[in-house]
DNA sequence: CAGACTACGCAAAACGTTACGTGAATGCCA
DNA sequence: TGGCATTCACGTAACGTTTTGCGTAGTCTG
């Protein structure tokens, strides 16, 4: 409630000398510091972030824009994020679209004029047109994650999707298995297309060929999974491990099996791109990567800061961070 | 970009009418509206928030705050909150303070200083001191959510308890087990206190006494539930049935009874108050109270909107939402 | 010791909006 | 036709900041 006029008026100095002491945007003698400290104290005063914003043009908010804050991942990340923001100064909107692009188009109009920042965006979509209309619609430092929009004139952060298939694919040659089931995504999905293409390259460094029957595509909802689980599993040579991209893929795999009486790993070993947390302690545990969200997060929140900071010396920058594999119970190993 | 300035110059009126026509604050005639509305549709022009903040001393923004935005629970809360209030213009300022009351009154601080035009919070902890310093830390409208604070003079939303705990009693009595465990929560917990006495009212109600060797307290952390588990099923007479207040509980007790060779549900039946997504698939499939949060949200939302409108002629309101039951597969009948 | 520079403090002008008070038309009735 | 509401448009003052430009004192330099 208390004003920078409140204060200024306590420490008998104008409201300029206030505001260049806060701020230290002017030299102010040590003397009228310690006065405009002091009333500062008294009166309890914190700048009002409104008037600043309207006078700086810019608020201390960033915006996170997601598909579905409700996915663990993105919830995880909306925490890590705003922890490594918050440190600093910066308070968080966000706005979850259900992968609807128009939608996220209007969220970014609406965090724009908030004036924000800078945004974190887990795009919803890919491609060219995608990428340009980004482009327009965004002037503020943003940073793109997950997913990873080709062309696009901002800097991202994304998994290392290339060890991540290596990772699982060296894991499932080791337990003996080659007749390995690959679930590939949504078709021009950056991430699904690197991790099938890491999955075929550690294939033919190994030597081993990778049947067409056992790649499915596309599955990317629940339902796709369980069906093409039901056609692998019926094949002449069914697969012994089956790879799943994504969550979605992983549920669907999962009730597939179950619904046609198959025990895991006993039938069929699973292994998956992406893990979820509270799976332990359930029977059974599915072994897969696992990401490093906080350290996602951290890195998205270092390169916004960097450009909020006014570095603009360099292009787009695109960092991406390791997963590891973590092992549970759902791969067996065969001679 | 366009300000209200470009309007009026283009519309050739002044800025007070502008602002008129737009809010429909004061009289203006039809010739005139029609051309503000068409220098509005020219300059592109949006009123600037942050100006519209400032002046107004308060913005369309509401403020969320939870212990931990990364579990389900909030994260389902948050998405559902998003939607309802950013239909009616709101959008959303959210943190998350892992129980830290410290932080979750900065959080609030935080929020007051940028004029949310209301929060909803769910409380960290609980108690008459915590109701006072809220009252006293909050100064615009709140609704509280998920756990109750006694006395605090807010509105609240949160689950019907006793009717959760007659669902779960009345299933596993129905299925014929009578020795059930109940781990209870942290003490003071509304919910856990409202869940254990509705197990006991329930039982009562059947004629059937509660064993206190099976009833374990303080169980809130999974390494809690991990042990009394042990515990519990060594006793001389082990419960047939255990009941879980919430997830961490559920994943301790699932946990434990895994490291100790135990089958849920050939073993022991599990069930709990707090069930969780993504669990289909998984063997066994947690029977479990299913929350309606889009209810919940709704409810809340409904509440806060209201007093934001500015009604005021009632105490604070207490809404109960119904859960209902999920069977899945880990409770057994025995005769 | 004069002149020029530095350090410091202040008043005032923005930022874009809403709302108060004023005043000029218009319409109505006597 | 004069008086009086009523209607409607407008100028202007806020809201609480930051920042620009300017003035005054004090300090250095030759």
């Amino acid at each position: 409630m208390a004003t920078i006029k409140d204060v200024a008026r306590i420490a008998n100095v104008s409201i300029t000398t206030v505001s260049a002491t806060i701020n230290g945007t002017a030299p102010v003698s040590k003397a009228l510091q310690q006065r405009v400290w002091d009333a500062v104290k008294i009166a309890g005063y914190h700048a009002d972030p409104i008037a600043r914003n309207l006078r700086m043009g810019v608020s201390k908010t960033i915006g996170l824009i997601v598909p579905d804050i409700a996915t663990p991942w993105a919830a995880h990340l909306a925490k890590a994020m705003q922890r490594a923001l918050s440190d600093v100064g910066y308070n968080m909107l966000f706005a979850s679209n259900d992968d609807d692009p128009e939608r996220e188009f209007r969220e970014i109009e609406l965090f724009s004029s908030h004036r924000v920042a800078g945004m974190v965006i887990a795009p919803t979509t890919h491609g060219e047109a995608y990428a340009e209309r980004l482009a327009e619609a965004v002037h503020t430092p943003t940073v793109l994650v997950d997913r990873i929009v080709e062309n696009a004139r901002f800097d991202a952060v994304t998994d290392d999707n290339q060890l991540g298939a290596q990772l699982i694919t060296r894991y499932l040659l080791k337990l003996g298995h080659k007749e390995i089931a690959f679930l590939v995504g949504r078709p021009g999905i950056s991430s699904s297309d690197e991790r099938y293409a890491g999955f075929r390259e550690t294939m033919a460094v190994a030597g081993l060929p990778v049947r067409d029957d056992l790649v499915r595509r596309p599955v990317f909802r629940r339902e796709h999974a369980f069906a093409a689980v039901q056609q692998l599993m019926t094949l002449p040579t069914p697969p012994t491990a089956i790879a799943c991209i994504n969550i979605a893929q992983l549920l669907g795999t999962m009730a597939g099996l179950q619904n046609m009486g198959l025990k895991v790993p006993d039938d069929v070993s699973v292994i998956s791109f992406d893990g979820f947390h509270p799976a332990e302690g359930w029977q059974p545990g599915i072994t897969a990567l696992t990401q490093d969200i906080t350290s996602i997060s951290i890195k998205a929140a270092e390169l916004l800061l960097a450009r909020i900071g006014g570095e603009v010396d360099y292009g787009p920058r695109l960092v991406r961070v390791a997963p590891s594999l973590t092992v549970r119970t759902s791969c067996r190993s065969i001679q």
